[in-house]
DNA sequence: TGACAATAGTTCGCATTAGAACTTCCTGCC
DNA sequence: GGCAGGAAGTTCTAATGCGAACTATTGTCA
């Protein structure tokens, strides 16, 4: 029975991560949006818009995933597709009025009902949590691309 | 534009879950299951089996996704449902000779696929993440559930 | 005992989720 | 110019994923 050690910090990765998503996941069901919904909301709010390959890099959803998202919100009228100049083949994606009322509206509220459990730790410990996550992300991605590529990220 | 110190942490939470997501999913998917079925296996191996409830505390997978899952794993041949003796509202699961063996084949070689992503980090930094990430979800948790249970988890 | 709340799973509706194949368009290179 | 290769989105399939409603069974308590 491998009784690796690091398969303690891999289940703590899971369950933290789970438990933030039901509890940020309940809360803006409340507020009229599905965690994906929300997630493009407040990645384009106070923006003028950008193209689906940057919400997807931003938001991490795929952009096949991406596509059926967006489509809902269009339905809904809170985003906008468009075109740009540059390129025909990207798609421009911005909030509409109605979008933007819903950012202006949610996301706020949204920082206010996290806020009391992510303070439960400390100024440092957050920036501890941030950097240790920060370092084993970039492991998990250098291995998952060829690894080896020695990559910064942004 | 509130700039709380936590949605970094946040950022990098997400970032990390879905960086270890998809290095993981993608191995075991060549293994020839999806995260969910090598969640079942990995908890069902080398036990006599246990009920749904339990197995779904354990995967972290809700209930109503279990039983879909756990029907198409039954259809693989990978699982079997059967009765306990207590109580008739509860559903045993347990691997089956070829459920067991696809543990014993897949289980020790994901485990070392996963390995050294996670070695990038000191067996000291390994130990504080888990850590921190306890906490957190400890308190994510208690917010969630109307928050003030003082829980203790298991 | 007999109503009644609570639990274990299943079913259902809806929204992701990933990956692969496909279309369209752009870039490099000759 | 023209073609190979790649990038941006869409479409498609299969599998989660969650909450809510539902069924069957159990526990409780007067």
């Amino acid at each position: 029975m491998p009784k690796e050690q690091f398969i303690k910090t891999l289940r703590s990765l899971a369950e933290c991560y789970q438990a933030f998503a039901a509890y940020s996941g309940a809360h803006v069901r409340e507020l009229g949006l599905t965690a994906a919904q929300f997630d493009v909301v407040a990645t384009l709010g106070n923006t003028l818009g950008m193209t689906c390959r940057e919400l997807g890099e931003k938001t991490l959803i795929t952009k096949g995933t991406l596509t059926g998202v967006l489509d809902r919100m269009e339905g809904l009228g809170l985003v906008r597709r468009g075109a740009t100049d540059a390129d025909r083949r990207q798609v421009f994606v911005a909030l509409t009025a109605r979008g933007a009322r819903v950012f202006e509206r949610a996301f706020p509220e949204h920082i206010k009902h996290l806020k009391p459990a992510f303070n439960t730790l400390s100024a440092r410990e957050l920036e501890q949590t941030a950097q240790l996550l920060h370092k084993l992300r970039d492991a998990l991605r250098d291995a998952h691309t060829g690894h080896g590529t020695g990559r910064k990220a942004a």
